[in-house]
DNA sequence: GGTCACCATTTGAGCGTTCAAAAAGTCTGT
DNA sequence: ACAGACTTTTTGAACGCTCAAATGGTGACC
């Protein structure tokens, strides 16, 4: 076990030690079927003693596959609260070892940078693959990899009908789930904040709200409680006073982001109403915030999603393993995320 | 510039392209004043033509030096806030970068699993050093690093007192520069809300208070005023209501964290206080939740920390070049942090 | 014109690993 | 005892790059 502060010990080390060739030792290690026993116990003997390891750049060299997958951390838009992407990044590191890889991470200034660092890193032979995060239609990036034949895997769904290239959260079933939960609840008046129309993300959280209010037939009753804005805590302040002062104000709220709901806990006690007495209010995402402030959210299953998207990127790595034949199962690429429950939404607003 | 999606060109592509030998193709790139101009012309267009990048597994096994960084990013605990910890890492990308180096970052399960990793990947020469995080006096992790010969600078400062091993926030600087602010806005009375004593980081800002205390003649008339307990927003509420209901009970609030000052702010509600108007509220770390809820919070000069962290790693790695001579300035080990005023402090308790 | 010094370029080797093929060893059956 | 079919081990080459040393060209100087 000892050794110094000395160099590592190499195949050639380990080779000396026990009396045998190199590559001896290197079957040792991959295959050990091939050697004799009582070889592969002296070898592995000497493996020990020495505190033997593989190199890995030199592993990476002669298989022309680095074992690293590149991705980038974007700068956290100072408006919102805190969002879950140290969670996914985390979750991400986590999947990727599973897979006996590792993460690169690297800071980009802006999108043609990010572009630049994609194939330099790639041409470079520094990683393997990508993984993206926050993608959605029209985002140029996944094309730009397809360009130059990256593998690589989108968190959000890309344009591309084919193969396993993205990974989503199915955020339709994430608002409808919110509406379920409070037309169980009793409420009839449920309104919605969104993002403004154009974002995939947003439009498909919003078209979860729409379809299963109309599910309950409350729709085209409430149509008019859908509101749209840029997710900042204070337009959520403003387009919540905006519902809260409609001739008919909903009793419930349900918003595409912690952030805008957040903002709509600061309008509901601009009224005098106690949020979860008075009001109820569910975000989506999640977020330390949420936990915090009791505030129901949207769940994304986020650590399943790091590991799906590995699935699915690692069979197109030149060092994946074909992926056992019994483990062939097609990972789903909707992840269904769930509601968790708190303060915000406990309230029913009929007795009973 | 073209290539389609065949594999990158080589040295000898290049070499073969522009009928020199690979050493003269290396030399353009690595040493060009040993070119004739006219052949440098000459394989530069051949480069550029072919798109040529030198790859790095080959350069990094010949070098014995990956140029990657390791990074254990952990797991958020739940409780607290959003960090500074996204800050830091994206901050820390950027530094490795602009030094031609990378990020790799890792997750491990536990400490064991932590210090196992370090090992692992400095051993395999998968990176060439690490970069330490929120580590303080007995940590065993700076001593482990230096255990097997691994370069490594901690952001918080560890128990070694020889060279360059650490950088760190002046903690004490901060809370002491809060009180000032405090005091020149009026306040006499000002309370501490801080962690367990044991912790170096929360002993030093607590120690920030004291001194700035005394120093403006507000000791030991205060030294009722100062609470400790966990980092949390419950405690934070908890310790804010027995400040406030002191028979004399402070004017503003100095607090370790901006979680607990976020509790503090929930007190002050409960107590039907406004702050910013009733009471002075100063966090610090200066979290996104602070920016949000017009917190006042002391905020660490993170990215100054990273950069400053990286230089007092550069040398020690084996491709660091040697630091132009001009350059060589000690870089300031203990930076200091700034205040950021928002409206929980912009009250004075005094007219005028 | 030959020796020397000097610049530009090439050759050979090696970083630590694995693949492919060759060599050596072991067993079986006749 | 020897061919054939194994199994086990070794050798040589390669991945793409850079270091150290060797080679080829130029001109200057006596």
């Amino acid at each position: 076990m000892g050794e110094g502060g000395s160099q590592p010990a190499t195949l050639a080390d380990v080779a000396r030690a026990s009396g045998v060739s190199r590559q001896t030792v290197s079957n040792v290690i991959n295959a050990p079927h091939r050697v004799r026993p009582q070889t592969r116990a002296r070898v592995q003997e000497a493996i020990a003693a020495l505190g033997y390891e593989p190199n890995r750049l030199a592993q990476a060299l002669q298989a022309q596959a680095s074992r690293l997958i590149g991705y980038r951390i974007d700068p956290m838009q100072p408006d919102s609260l805190g969002t879950i992407h140290d969670r996914f990044i985390h979750a991400l590191a986590e999947a990727v070892q599973a897979a006996d890889h590792q993460l690169l991470v690297f800071a980009a200034t802006d999108q043609e940078d990010e572009l630049r660092t994609y194939e330099r890193l790639y041409r470079t032979g520094a990683v393997d693959g990508f993984v993206l995060y926050g993608i959605d239609h029209h985002d140029p990036r996944p094309a730009a990899l397809v360009g130059f034949g990256a593998p690589a895997v989108a968190f959000g769904r890309t344009d591309e009908p084919t193969e396993q290239s993205w990974v989503d959260i199915d955020n339709a079933a994430g608002t409808a789930a919110a509406v379920d939960h409070l037309v169980a609840r009793g409420h009839r008046r449920i309104g919605f904040l969104g993002w403004p129309e154009g974002s995939g993300t947003g439009d498909r959280r919003a078209a979860g709200w729409y379809q299963a209010m109309r599910r309950h037939g409350l729709l085209p009753g409430s149509a008019d409680l859908d509101l749209r804005g840029q997710d900042s805590i204070l337009n959520g302040a403003q387009l919540g006073l905006a519902l809260l002062d409609r001739p008919q104000p909903p009793t419930a709220i349900v918003t595409v982001s912690d952030t805008l709901a957040v903002g709509v806990l600061q309008a509901a006690r601009g009224r005098g109403l106690t949020v979860g007495r008075d009001l109820a209010v569910v975000g989506f995402d999640d977020t330390p915030a949420a936990r915090v402030l009791e505030l129901s959210s949207v769940s994304q299953p986020i650590e399943s999603a790091a590991v799906a998207i590995v699935r699915c990127l690692l069979p197109r790595l030149p060092a994946g393993r074909g992926a056992e034949p019994g483990t062939e199962e097609t990972p789903g690429r909707l992840l269904a995320p769930h509601l968790v429950v708190r303060a915000s939404s406990a309230w029913s607003p009929v007795p009973g």
